[in-house]
DNA sequence: GTGAAAGCGCTAACAG
DNA sequence: CTGTTAGCGCTTTCAC
């Protein structure tokens, strides 16, 4: 029953509501010995401060929101997202905010639900995850006054704080490696045009392929939506223009290559190698396993939630951008030419 | 700005503060052209009332709570999480609810963070995945005044509120489906003995053997741990008893039980047939489309946010305990035995 | 170092 | 139907 409230152990106390407001608050200016009789009343009685009166007084909720817009919802099953929930959960119950979910369906929820978002006071700050670019919820976000993180940085977003893993590098890394296996005709399958992530992983394909001086062969790049599906056909248009390794931008298109290679009757990686990029739970089970690129999905949410905490505490400036790096996990499905 | 207040709405469409909060509450006793004007002002300024004023004074927070324990975080992972919080969150929105996570990864956490979650008020009621019998914080749940509905029921749970799917049924289904088939010697890979899904679809085993009086033979029983690894292990030790068919009690075990196939070039489902549980993504992908029992877990997490809401207006009482049904999709690892 | 007092912005009786 | 009046339970100056 938590029909107490300061008053009543500030009067169990024999002090004032202040000094017990104080003391949970873990402010100075009291003296030990107080302290230590009104915390024993506290932690006697049980006694939990009112959420809500607390932030009508203070002006913070403690709470922490993290923004899903209907354009990502269609991946939010992936298993990204747990890991990425469960890295700023850590964080949050570590610095005792609490994590509201805002996941948006329709278009219609969005422009319902945003604005209170935003301006009831509901969250002190948001992440949010974007991808595509000219993303509407996040256009919002910037012209309000909410501190916020994004997670992967979409379009220019000067001043804006972000957290993003090394797409570029990591994509770069792993066809670095294809080519000094020996490979000499990699192919790509990509992921969506407007998506940030993939444009990296492309871009991340090409300077490297740039870099050893290679052409780059439009032929050898197709796209995908990142789903197993997509990269099933992907693969087999591939087929066609016999490339001797193939780098994913996804573990689910890499998954979806290895079954095309598989009905037709393709080895890996003795025919066609291939990489692939998450590194989910289901690459290293693969038959053979894959070798992919490694992101710090759990680390990337940490890292977002530290900084709005840190903004919140020190303000929004200067902006925090990120750039985590990956790590190339070497399997058996890039072969070991050499 | 969210400078506006009840006050300053009032003022501009020259009504009483209880004016302004009554039309922002859609009750009842105000004219209808007075109404129209408020609301004009409102659209105008785009004002949103403040949070935490609402609840300090209603003492509701229009929060609802979705608490995973420690000892269910480490399966937090599996695509079953998000599709439960997608039906979850799917019906807050719809009632202007917000959802927010209570992820323990510790029992510090718990103890930490669980009291204040249950009397701040920081809650209006609580959704709580239970998967072991004997859950700490299900029993705390129990002991307090606060309204909340299990996702899964545990052990006995007389007058608790929850949502299920019906794995016993499910599971007396896969494996009547196999002896219809013609398989005769029909083993299982049980998840673990102290989840009560586990023992659930166990018994929908050893039920649906014996309603065809036939024996259970404790060697072509064998648990795991519901994960691909110990799927494989179970597999491994299973084929010395030389099964027909295996009924894997999830997806992750049944893809385990085929990589142990397919190592021993043993054809599935020529030699032995496989049935999975869950219908994750990955089923119909594996080589056999894995025939596996499919249970609504968005649905699971609408229903009981919606129950969760019923019981917030109009009482706990009765207990509302619902027992979704599953669906056998049949695909090709469970052969065509006539 | 401590207490008194003034709100935070809203809802909810209660009059009228 | 509408306005007035009390708070909700806490934080936060400001005196002392």
């Amino acid at each position: 029953m938590s029909r107490l409230t300061l008053e009543k152990i500030a009067a169990l106390a024999g002090v004032s509501r202040s000094t017990v407001s104080r003391v949970i608050n873990d402010q100075v200016n009291v003296r030990p010995e107080v302290r230590e009789r009104v915390q024993q009343v506290i932690d006697e009685t049980g006694y939990q401060p009112n959420q809500a009166a607390r932030s009508l007084a203070s002006k913070r909720s403690t709470i922490l929101g993290l923004v899903i817009p209907r354009n990502v919802q269609s991946v939010f099953a992936d298993p990204y997202f747990p890991r990425l929930i469960q890295g700023i959960s850590l964080v949050c119950n570590e610095n005792d905010y609490v994590l509201s979910l805002f996941l948006f369906h329709t278009e219609d929820e969005e422009n319902k639900i945003y604005p209170r978002v935003l301006n009831q006071g509901f969250v002190d700050g948001v992440i949010i995850t974007s991808m595509v670019s000219g993303d509407t919820l996040l256009d919002q976000l910037k012209d309000s006054d909410m501190p916020f993180v994004a997670i992967g940085r979409t379009a220019d977003m000067p001043d804006v704080s972000y957290v993003d893993v090394d797409n570029v590098g990591g994509a770069t890394t792993a066809v670095t490696h294809l080519m000094n296996l020996g490979y000499k005709h990699i192919a790509t399958i990509a992921g969506p045009a407007d998506v940030r992530a993939a444009i990296d992983r492309l871009q991340g394909y090409t300077t490297a392929l740039a870099a050893r001086g290679l052409q780059i062969d439009p032929d050898l790049i197709v796209r995908g939506d990142f789903s197993e599906a997509s990269g099933y056909a992907a693969m087999q248009q591939l087929l066609s223009h016999s490339p001797d390794a193939v780098f994913a931008a996804s573990d689910a298109m890499a998954q979806g290559a290895l079954r095309a290679l598989r009905e037709a009757q393709i080895g890996v990686p003795d025919t066609i190698a291939i990489v692939g990029f998450d590194d989910l739970a289901l690459a290293a089970l693969e038959k053979p396993a894959l070798t992919t690129v490694r992101q710090p999905i759990q680390r990337v949410g940490k890292l977002a939630a530290e900084n709005l905490l840190d903004m919140l505490q020190n303000g929004v400036d200067p902006p925090r951008r990120l750039l985590l790096p990956t790590e190339l996990v070497i399997r058996d499905s890039c072969g070991k030419k050499g």
